[in-house]
DNA sequence: CTGAAAGCGCTTACAG
DNA sequence: CTGAAAGCGCTTACAG
C-alpha cells in the first residue's frame, strides 16, 4: 500500500475498523485491548495482529467517556519555575510516562482548575502540592476524599487530617544538623525560623531542638528569631542580632535566609566559618556555588516525585484501598560554611 | 470500583440535567455553552442561570468525542529539570491557563507519546522543543503539517523546512557580545563553540564573527576551538589553549563552558577579568553567583513561552491560516567577568 | 468464549 | 429561535 494510504489508515482507525478487519465484534476487540481474559488465545493473537497492522490506537475521549480511565494525572503546583518544583515534576513525570500515563500540569489559580478537571472527568488522580496555606484547598481535598477519588498530598500535609501524603523528614534533617553543630562544638547558636505558622519550619525547629538536647545543649541558650524565608529577612536578622551577641553558628530554616546571613557576614568582614559558621536547609540551586559553599540539608525531591507517582498509580489501579503516609529521609551536606 | 464510578456519575451534573432544569433541549443548552448565537437573549439568560445554579461543567471527553475541542495542549520537551525548560514551561502555562487551556507535559520518549496523543485526539495543538537532533522528529512534524494540525517549534527549527517556529536571536546576541569585546579592547580572543552540527552554536559563531568584523577585528585572528557545551570541555580547552597562547578574552557559546574556563583560571591564579575576561551565553542560573559573576547573553525564555502559546492558540482558534516565524531579541548582561 | 445492544455526555446537521 | 435524532468511539452488562 502506498504511503498516503498508510497515513490515512493510521489517522482514522477505530475499533470498528479493527472489528471488520479481523471478523470479530467491537466487544471482543475491546476485551483484548483491556486484557480482560475470557477470550480464546488464538482470537487474542489474531486481534492483536490486526491492531498492529492497522496501527490502531483507542480514542482516549471515547474510552474515558464510556467509563474507562483517562490515563492522565493532574499535578497541581504553586509554581513551576523554582528548582524545587521542576525537580519534583521531573520525578513525577519519570514514573508517569514509564507507566504510560500523561500528566496535566497546572499552577495558576489551580483550585478552580482542579474542580473543573474533576467534574469534566479529565483525570484519574491528583498530585497536590499545597500552597503556603495548606488549608487553602481543604474543601477540594475533602471532596476528593469523600468521593474516594485517588490523590496524594505532597509536602506539608494539612494539619488535623489524615489524607494520603508524602513529605520529607524535616525533623530528622534538622536533628542531624544539630548533631553536626554539636560535633563542631558550636555553642552560641542563632536559629532563624520561617514564618510562625509554617509546618516545615516548625518541624525543623523541633528537630533542631531535639538534636541539640540529645547532645546536652539546651535550646533555651539558643537565640531564636523568626524570619520569613526570604534572603532579606536573613540579612536583616543577621544585622540586628550579630552585633549585640557573640554567635558561633547560624542555622537558618532555609538556604535563602542563610544566604542573607552570608552576604551580611561578607559585607562586614566576618570570616565564615572561622568566626561564624552558617548552615541552611533545602540545598538550593545556588548553595554549592557560594563562597564558601553552604552547609545544608538536602531533601530528596526527585524521589518524592517518583514515589508519589508510584503510589498514586497504585491507588488508581489497585483494588486495595491505600492511604499512604510517607516520610522520606533527608541528607546532611557539609560544605565549607561550617 | 463499579460503585465508585456510579457515585461519581451521580455527583456530576450533565447537559441533560440542565435541560430538564430549565425546560430547554440539550441542543439549545449546547448552543449557549458554545456562544453560538441564534438563541433568544432571554433564553440565553435563563440557561446561563441554570448552568450556574447547578454548577454544571461540560464533560470534556464528551465534548472532544463529539467533535469539539479538547482545550488541552501538548508540550513536548527533552527534559524539565533545567531552568531553561522550567522557565519556558512557566511562560507556556501562564498563557495557557489564562486562555482556559490545560497543558499536557511530556519529556520521556516523546516521539512515541506525540503520535499517541495525536491519534487519541487528546490535544488541540503541540508545542515542540526539539531534542539535540532537530531532524529526530521530522516525520511527526511533517505529519502535523500535512494534516494542518496546529503546532509551533520552539528553539532550533528544523533546517530546510518552513514550519511555524519561535526562537531567540542567537546571531544578534553574539554580535552584541563581539561589540562589547571590541569596546573593552580585547584583541586576542578565544572562541569556544558548541558541537559542530548545533544550530544555536553555529548562529552564535556567525553573529560573533559578524560583530567583530563590524569593529574591524578579523575573525581569522580569533582562536576557534570546538567544545561540546559541557563544563568539562570548557575546562579542557582552557587548559590546552591558554598555556600556549596569550589571550585577552574568552567567549564560550554557553555559560557552562564559560564556567569551566573560569574554574581553570581560578585554579591557575589567572586573574579574571584582569588577565583574561570570560563571557558566556544563556545566563544560566549559576552565572550571577560566580565570582566574578559571569558576563553573558540572556535569552528571553519566559517570553518565548508566552508568545509561543499565544500564537498556538491563535492558530487553534483563528479562522485564518497562520504560520508564525518569530525571532526574539536577546539581552547582553555585562557582569564582573569582563 | 463471543456478539447485539444500550449507554457515556456531548455536538450538529436537519426540520420546522 | 428551538427541538428531535443521529452520531462521535468506546465499554459493559446481558444472553447465549
Amino acid at each position: 500500500m502506498g504511503k498516503f494510504m498508510k497515513d490515512k489508515l493510521h489517522d482514522n482507525v477505530t475499533i470498528e475498523d479493527v472489528a471488520n478487519y479481523c471478523g470479530y465484534s467491537r466487544a471482543t476487540i475491546s476485551r483484548v485491548i483491556n486484557n480482560e481474559g475470557n477470550v480464546k488465545p488464538l482470537t487474542v493473537k489474531k486481534i492483536k495482529m490486526a491492531i498492529k497492522e492497522l496501527g490502531y490506537k483507542p480514542n482516549a475521549n471515547a474510552t474515558a467517556l464510556s467509563g474507562g480511565k483517562t490515563r492522565t494525572i493532574a499535578i497541581l503546583l504553586p509554581e513551576i519555575w523554582r528548582s524545587y518544583y521542576s525537580t519534583l515534576l521531573d520525578g513525577l513525570e519519570e514514573v508517569a510516562s514509564e507507566k504510560n500515563y500523561y500528566i496535566l500540569v497546572r499552577t495558576k489559580n489551580y483550585k478552580e482548575a482542579a474542580l473543573d478537571l474533576l467534574r469534566a472527568n479529565r483525570v484519574d488522580g491528583f498530585i497536590i502540592r499545597n500552597t503556603k496555606d495548606p488549608a487553602d484547598n481543604i474543601d477540594f481535598v475533602k471532596k476528593l476524599d469523600r468521593q474516594n477519588f485517588p490523590f496524594i498530598l505532597i509536602g506539608n500535609p494539612i494539619p488535623g487530617y489524615n489524607f494520603p501524603s508524602i513529605k520529607i523528614d524535616n525533623i530528622g534533617g534538622a536533628r542531624e544538623m544539630a548533631h553536626h553543630f554539636a560535633e563542631r562544638n558550636y555553642k552560641r547558636i542563632l536559629f532563624i525560623s520561617g514564618p510562625a505558622n509554617n509546618v516545615d519550619s516548625n518541624d525543623r525547629a523541633y528537630g533542631f531542638k531535639l538534636g541539640l538536647s540529645e547532645k546536652g545543649i539546651n535550646f533555651s541558650s539558643v537565640i531564636h528569631v523568626e524570619g520569613d524565608y526570604s534572603k532579606k529577612s536573613g540579612y536583616e536578622i543577621a544585622k540586628n542580632t550579630l552585633k549585640e551577641n557573640r554567635v558561633d553558628a547560624v542555622f537558618a530554616a532555609n538556604d535563602r535566609m542563610a544566604l542573607g546571613v552570608l552576604i551580611y557576614a561578607k559585607e562586614n568582614n566576618i570570616e565564615v566559618p572561622g568566626e561564624i559558621a552558617i548552615a541552611g536547609f533545602d540545598d538550593a540551586f545556588f548553595s554549592e556555588y557560594l563562597s564558601p559553599p553552604l552547609t545544608t540539608v538536602k531533601p530528596p525531591i526527585y524521589e518524592m516525585g517518583t514515589i508519589a507517582m508510584e503510589n498514586l498509580i497504585l491507588m488508581i489501579e489497585g483494588s486495595v484501598q491505600r492511604r499512604p503516609k510517607i516520610i522520606l529521609p533527608t541528607q546532611l551536606i557539609v560544605r565549607g560554611s561550617s
